[in-house]
DNA sequence: GATGAAAGCGCTCGCCG
DNA sequence: CGGCGAGCGCTTTCATC
């Protein structure tokens, strides 16, 4: 039988793609030559690859992280929401309302006892309360939420080991 | 009564450091002269000032962006534990012993209800299964586990605005 | 702190082994 | 895929304001 394909491929890396990763990971402001050099390819091979990269969709984008307390958020909250049984149907508009919502983070859609969790950057607990009174509690399809502080957030990134 | 001073400072930002976070967010590959187009100034001033958002800790590094269904890991899934009331002085060493292990993608610190929730990238359920068995409840400060699988996940990063 | 000019270096591209 | 070379664009430093 004959494999079925994936929408999204499953993806064949090299070592030199490895290598490219987790160096363009590391420094994603890495010059070619260097990268190349890391990699122990040709320079003119280290682009190609690269862009090959890209276009497959295996590096999604090269980004800052940017510290948020350095932009006066310096709280966070992790928020379980759950929506009432009736209005499930609605989960798709709402999703998206709510990542494009300013201060969101991530949202992580579930499958389990929370329907999503919301990562929350923030001024002060104030804040906090805004977002979950204006944005959450009164929409009706929200059953139910809970906050929860974070005290400390690590982001690692998938390992390309 | 003066003002205490922060650890992490609160951190100035005036118009032209903005657009270059947000310009170096959505592409941190982007050439310096070209930024410097984007913020209207020199292209001297503009190394300038990266290299100041950098040393100043607000922007914290440059990196890749990695699709993880590119890696094979297709699965994801949130790992909420608590830690046994006994064991909480261990916390700190656990914590770090959880952020290094592979595939932890991210880990939050709570307070709360959860003492902490990782963020997990799996090949498929039994690769979760094996990690919270191996890495979670084989440790004795580990009190109990709630596993969601995630459906989808939205990562925005914060924004600049 | 910002600027422009100039020197040096890095990048890209096509072509060929 | 790697190497080479030409041409061009980019980065960096420094004196200057």
């Amino acid at each position: 039988m004959a494999e079925l394909k994936r929408i999204q491929t499953p993806a064949e890396l090299d070592d030199i793609d490895r290598i490219l990763l987790a160096q363009l990971q590391a420094d994603a402001r890495m010059t070619n030559s260097r990268l190349a050099q890391a990699a122990g390819i040709a320079e003119s091979t280290c682009v190609v690859r690269v862009r090959s990269l890209v276009s497959r969709g295996i590096i999604t984008r090269f980004t800052a992280d940017v510290n948020p307390k350095a932009l006066g958020l310096g709280l966070q909250a992790l928020i379980s929401v759950n929506i009432r049984p009736g209005a499930r149907t609605q989960i798709p508009a709402f999703r998206e309302e709510i990542r494009v919502m300013p201060r969101v983070v991530q949202v992580f859609f579930l499958g389990g006892a929370e329907d999503f969790i919301i990562h929350l950057l923030a001024e002060d607990s104030d804040d906090v309360r805004d977002f979950v009174v204006e944005n959450l509690s009164a929409n009706p399809a929200v059953a139910s939420t809970r906050t929860s502080m974070v005290f400390e957030h690590h982001y690692n990134g998938p390992g390309v080991g």
